[in-house]
DNA sequence: ATGAAAGCGCTAACAG
DNA sequence: CTGTTAGCGCTTTCAT
C-alpha cells in the first residue's frame, strides 16, 4: 500500500498536522523539523492523496480543460496551459470531445472531478450553454468571444483577417476567396472579418465565401471545387478558416499540379505546427497560444480566489500576428 | 454550493446510505424508494463527488493515460480508449508529456490521482523504468513490447514491415530505403523488421537505413537527403518509421517536384488521420487503434480486479494490416 | 428494506 | 512550535 501521511508522521515522530504543514510549505514547523520530515517523506516515497486533500481543503487545485484531442492547435494550447498553470499551483485535467462524448458530457466529467475552474478550447456549444456553465463554475473560453459571466480570451479575428487581406492586396491580389468554417461563433467572427476587410479595400463585389469546415477533408473538398473553375474566374488567393482546411486545400492543389504560391496564394489560421513545417511553410495568422494560455489562466486564477466570480468578465483580445511564409506571392 | 448526498437524503426522506445504494444500482432499496430517490437526485442536479467516493471506496475507477498530445496516432488511441473504457466503468485521466513535463513526471501526476491503472502510449522510457512503474501500479504499455510485470499490446512490427516490403517488391521495387525512428524499443523493432524482410527477399545488400526521427521535420530532412542523391542510386521506394515522418518526406518531395508515387513510392506507419486524407492517400501500416485500445483495456481491467497483478503478463500482439493507397506504384 | 455510525486520508481550527 | 480534534462527502458494516 502507498504510504499515508500518518506513516510519515509516525516514522518522523511528529503529528500528521506537522507533516501536512511541512509538505505544503506553510509556516509553523521549525527548520529542523522541516528537514527531518522531508527526509522521511522522500524516503517513504510519500505523495499526498489529491482526493483526500481536496476533500479536506475544499480546493482541488484542478482546472478542467475541454478540448478536441484531434486538433493540433488545441495541442499547442494545452502545452502552453501546462506551462502557465504551474505558476498558479494548478493542475490540468483534460477532457476531450470524442465521437462518444459531446461537449456537454466532457464538461460534466470535468465537473465531477470538482475542478475549480474550467477552460474551454474553441467550444462549439451555443452561448446559452456557455452561460449556464459559467453559472455553475468559474469558466473562461479560449479562442472565441465570451458571454455572460464567461470571459473569452482570443485573438481578434477582425484584425487577423484584416492583416491577411491587407497582405494579399499589397501583393496585388483582388480575387481573394475565403473558405468558411463550421457553424459557430468563431467562424462567424472570421467570416465577418474577411467580409469587412474586403469591403474596406473596395472589393465588396469580389467577395467569395466558399463552404468549408474545420478539417483537412473540408479543405480538400473546397480545393476540388476551386479546380473546376475556369482560370479566369478562379481566385488568385485563398484565405482559410484554419490551418487544417488550408492544408487540405493545399494538398489537393499540389496533387493537381497547381503550384502554391506561384499559381495560387494560400493563408491559413492558427499558425499550427504543421503549417510551420519547413516544406509546408504556410503563411498563417498566429493566435499566439502562449499568450492566449497565459491570459486565460490569469483570468481564471483571478476568479478563483477573487470574490467577484459572477462579474460579467471583459474579454481579453490579443492581437493576432500574420506570419508570412512562402505560401503567398504576387498573382501571375 | 453543489448538492451533497445528504441533501438528497434529506429531500427524499431517507438515509444517505440508501441514496448511495440507489445511485450505484446496488441491491437493497425497494423499487419504490429507488424511483423516488432518483427523481430527487436529478431534480437537485446531484452528482457524486469522485474524490470523496474514491476515498471511501478505495477505488477511483480511474485509468491514467500517458500520451504525447501532439501525436495524432495517440489522439486516435485516446478516442478508442474512451470508447472502450465505458464498458468497464472506468474513466480516463490524460496526462501528456510536454516540454516542461517528461514521462516520469507525467506518470507521477497520474499516480497522484490515485489511478487504479496506467496505460502508456508508446512511451520512450527505458524498460527499467517501465518495470519500476509496473511494480507500483498495474500498467499496460501500448505500441511497444512489455517487460517485467507490464504487458505490451502492440501490432507486430516484424509482420507490418514485412507486409510493406512484400508489397513493394511485388510491385517490382528493389532499392527500398527505410527512414528510421528515434532511439527506443519501437524503432528498434521496426528497423529489425525491415532488415529481416529485406534479407528474406535476398536484398540484404540493398539495405538502406537512413536517419530519421518521429516528426515531419525529421521526414523532411530525410527527404532533402534523398533529393541530393543521383537518380541512379536513389531508392525507388521509401518506408518510414511512422506517418509523420512519411508526410514530412512526402511534402519535401512534392515541393521539389518529385511525384509520389510516380517517381518514388512511399509507405508510412500508423495509418493516422492525415495519411487517410483523400489527397494525401498514403499507403500505411495500420495498427488498428480500436483493437489495440480494446485489448489494452481488457488486459488492464483484468489486472485491476484479478488477483495476479504481478504475474509477468504476456504481450498481446495483433496483426498489423497494410493499407494500400495511392502512394505506392511500380518503379519507373 | 432501511438507518446509524465509523472511517477513508487529509487539513483546519484550536490548544498547549 | 507542535499535537489534538473534528470534520470534508461518501461508502460500508452492522443493527434494526
Amino acid at each position: 500500500m502507498r504510504a499515508r501521511i500518518e506513516d510519515v508522521a509516525n516514522a518522523a515522530g511528529v503529528s500528521t498536522a506537522t507533516v501536512s504543514l511541512v509538505l505544503r510549505d506553510r509556516p509553523g514547523p521549525s527548520a529542523a523539523t522541516r528537514e527531518h520530515v522531508r527526509a522521511i517523506a522522500t524516503q517513504l516515497g510519500y505523495r499526498p492523496d489529491r482526493a483526500a486533500s481536496a476533500l479536506a481543503r475544499h480546493r482541488s487545485h484542478l482546472v478542467g480543460v475541454l478540448l478536441d484531442i484531434t486538433s493540433s492547435f488545441h495541442a499547442e494550447l494545452v502545452v502552453a496551459l501546462d506551462a502557465a498553470s504551474a505558476a498558479y499551483g494548478l493542475e490540468l485535467v483534460l477532457s476531450s470531445v470524442t465521437p462518444r462524448r459531446d461537449e456537454q458530457s466532457a464538461v460534466e466529467t470535468l465537473l465531477d472531478f470538482r475542478c475549480e475552474g474550467v477552460l474551454l478550447l474553441g467550444p462549439g456549444m451555443p452561448d446559452s450553454e456557455l452561460r449556464e456553465l459559467g453559472a455553475r463554475c468559474p469558466s473562461v473560453v479560449i479562442g472565441r468571444a465570451g458571454t455572460g459571466s464567461v470571459p473569452g480570451v482570443r485573438a481578434g479575428d477582425e484584425q487577423g483577417m484584416g492583416a491577411a487581406v491587407d497582405h494579399l492586396t499589397a501583393l496585388g491580389h483582388r480575387r481573394i476567396a475565403y473558405v468558411d468554417g463550421p457553424r459557430g461563433s468563431i467562424a462567424t467572427a472570421r467570416r465577418g472579418g474577411y467580409r469587412r476587410a474586403m469591403t474596406r479595400h473596395g472589393m465588396r463585389d469580389l467577395l467569395d465565401i466558399r463552404p468549408g469546415g474545420q478539417t483537412e477533408e473540408a479543405g480538400a473538398r473546397a480545393g476540388s471545387a476551386l479546380l473546376e473553375l475556369d482560370l479566369a474566374q478562379r481566385p488568385t488567393a485563398v484565405l482559410c478558416f484554419n490551418d487544417r482546411v488550408a492544408l487540405g486545400l493545399r494538398d489537393s492543389l499540389l496533387r493537381a499540379g497547381v503550384a502554391v504560391p506561384e499559381q495560387l496564394s494560400l493563408i491559413g489560421y492558427d499558425d499550427s505546427a504543421p503549417a510551420r513545417l519547413g516544406t509546408v511553410d504556410l503563411s498563417s495568422v498566429s493566435q499566439d497560444p502562449d499568450h492566449l494560455a497565459g491570459a486565460a489562466l490569469a483570468l481564471l486564477a483571478g476568479r478563483l480566489d477573487g470574490a467577484e466570480q459572477t462579474a460579467p468578465g471583459r474579454d481579453v483580445v490579443i492581437s493576432p500576428r500574420l506570419v508570412v511564409r512562402s505560401s503567398t506571392a504576387p498573382p501571375r
